[in-house]
DNA sequence: CTAGCTGCAAAGCGTTTGCACGATG
DNA sequence: CATCGTGCAAACGCTTTGCAGCTAG
């Protein structure tokens, strides 16, 4: 079978069903290279599927997020942004200059996990961060 | 005169006006404890000053803003927090079980900021960090 | 067969914008 | 007196919800 398998049974396991619009949410969630915008998966299914509401898409976002095979993520920009929790955690640094979004390792970030569990026997979610600054281009810029 | 008069001075001397509104939104900010929302604060102002807008609390949080006078961070409840940039800078745990907000030093988001400028020279907005997580009580809940 | 999922439409929420009037410097 | 800020109302974009019909298990 294909490489969602392990992901329906998942879902199955804990009481839902799989459909035709459920598989394809996921499908394109889990081959996304990165973030994708709830309309953005949305663009995505339409393309294969095209009767398929956005209000679907959102409450299949919410059923995924509670099982936590995705992860949400406000890149500030107003709505937000879901990727497969997968292997390698990863985050991400946003230029509030030119809008790149930069990947980062997730070494950076371990510390502050360590340190909040150790400290305030806090559990962090720090399986995707968003941090905002400036990248060294608009750092230039701004300067002059 | 009150300790707003830089805060005025401030923003005269980027060509803005003062007026009762701004300056109760300000006061507003500058005395609150923790971090307000656009809509707390508009609440907050409505009791001295009944016919301010909500725009009007938009705009001026965006002024401020952009002078860096106070932080913007989004909690993920959907609205936006602000809150006066202090001398001191921390950060906060928000448990997703209780709601609680805990703060925490700057300490732990130091490493942080140095590693990004170091590898990166991205210039990181460390100044208001909300982590999401789950508390020590929470947590214990939880594993029952 | 029955709980759960869907599409549709409409509402909800925080936030932004156009406009004419009013206040500030 | 020119400019900027305000209140009002309406629009915006993202997200959620009520509902009747459909579908997966």
């Amino acid at each position: 079978m294909s490489c969602e398998s392990e992901t329906v049974t998942a879902l199955r396991g804990s009481g839902h069903k799989m459909t035709p619009q459920r598989m394809m949410i996921l499908t394109s969630l889990r081959h996304a290279s990165g973030h994708l915008t709830a309309s953005d998966i949305y663009e995505r299914v339409k393309a294969a599927y095209p009767y398929v509401d956005i209000s679907t898409v959102y409450r299949t976002l919410t059923v995924l997020k509670d099982m936590r095979l995705i992860s949400e993520t406000h890149m500030g920009s107003g709505d937000a942004a879901f990727e497969w929790v997968g292997a390698e955690r990863h985050h991400h640094v946003i230029c509030k200059g030119c809008n790149t979004v930069q990947e980062i390792d997730h070494r950076y970030l371990e510390k502050l996990g360590e340190g909040l569990s150790r400290d305030l026997g806090f559990r962090a979610d720090i399986d995707h961060f968003a941090i905002f600054g400036l990248c060294a281009e608009c750092q230039r810029q701004s300067a002059n």
